[in-house]
DNA sequence: TCCATATTTCAATAATCCTTGAATAGTTGA
DNA sequence: TCAACTATTCAAGGATTATTGAAATATGGA
């Protein structure tokens, strides 16, 4: 992840729509969802989904596979592991207790047992 | 962290200037820059920077304390951290393998023996 | 008080982005 | 092949955002 890549990245994240479909994308897991279902969960239009998926494609942060005759887009869970790995590079100055609200707030989903 | 801090705060960082200013100041940690410092170190003008720095502190990613003639700015690992954990939030369906890249992206600067 | 330093505010211009609806393209089953 | 379904592309208009330089504010020391 250069600066250009994060930057598209955090563009792409800072509209509604956008940051909503990224979200339920993280949600859904490996079964990703059809642009048709996302554009009905975020209710905006078929042409209006389009323009913010190709968006989010185009900035890495999700995938596409043909699957019949719908769509599937994913997360790119490694992009945005990459785009948070970019923004706390070096952080806190050799003191790791300050920025420990960012690091712990990865630990999202880790399996019990794992610790940030 | 709400979606409407969420994507102040990712506006904030889509902009080159203002992606640049956050990771200094992640990286300079509690001692913060001053304005000047962060005007020199980004190239850009007085007046360009406290347009910029305005801007991340209206987003909540950055707060600032005068210090005598200066005012020194300071990274907000609080709201970095709760924007990583909104962006996350019940990621990957219950499969944390899946998502491990964007987990393990976190332990950035966790002390020796921390794992994600 | 006066000057120098450090930073912010303001107004105007330039550039970028989002939405909308109609038209187009790929896929499947009859 | 035809019709239905699913999704993308395109062009136009409206809205938001960045940059610039000059002027203003706040602080500290002589």
């Amino acid at each position: 992840m250069d600066e250009r890549q994060a930057l598209a990245a955090f563009a792409a994240l800072s509209q509604e729509t956008r940051l909503q479909i990224v979200r339920l994308l993280v949600v859904a897991g490996a079964d990703g969802m059809a642009a048709g279902a996302l554009a009905e969960r975020v209710e905006v239009s078929p042409s209006n989904i389009s323009f913010h998926l190709k968006e989010l494609e185009r900035a890495g942060l999700i995938t596409q596979q043909r699957e019949s005759r719908s769509i599937i887009y994913r997360a790119g869970y490694d992009a945005l592991g990459g785009l948070v790995r970019f923004l706390m590079e070096d952080c806190c100055g050799g003191h790791p207790e300050i920025c420990a609200p960012a690091v712990a707030a990865a630990s999202c989903c880790a399996p019990a047992g794992a610790k940030a």
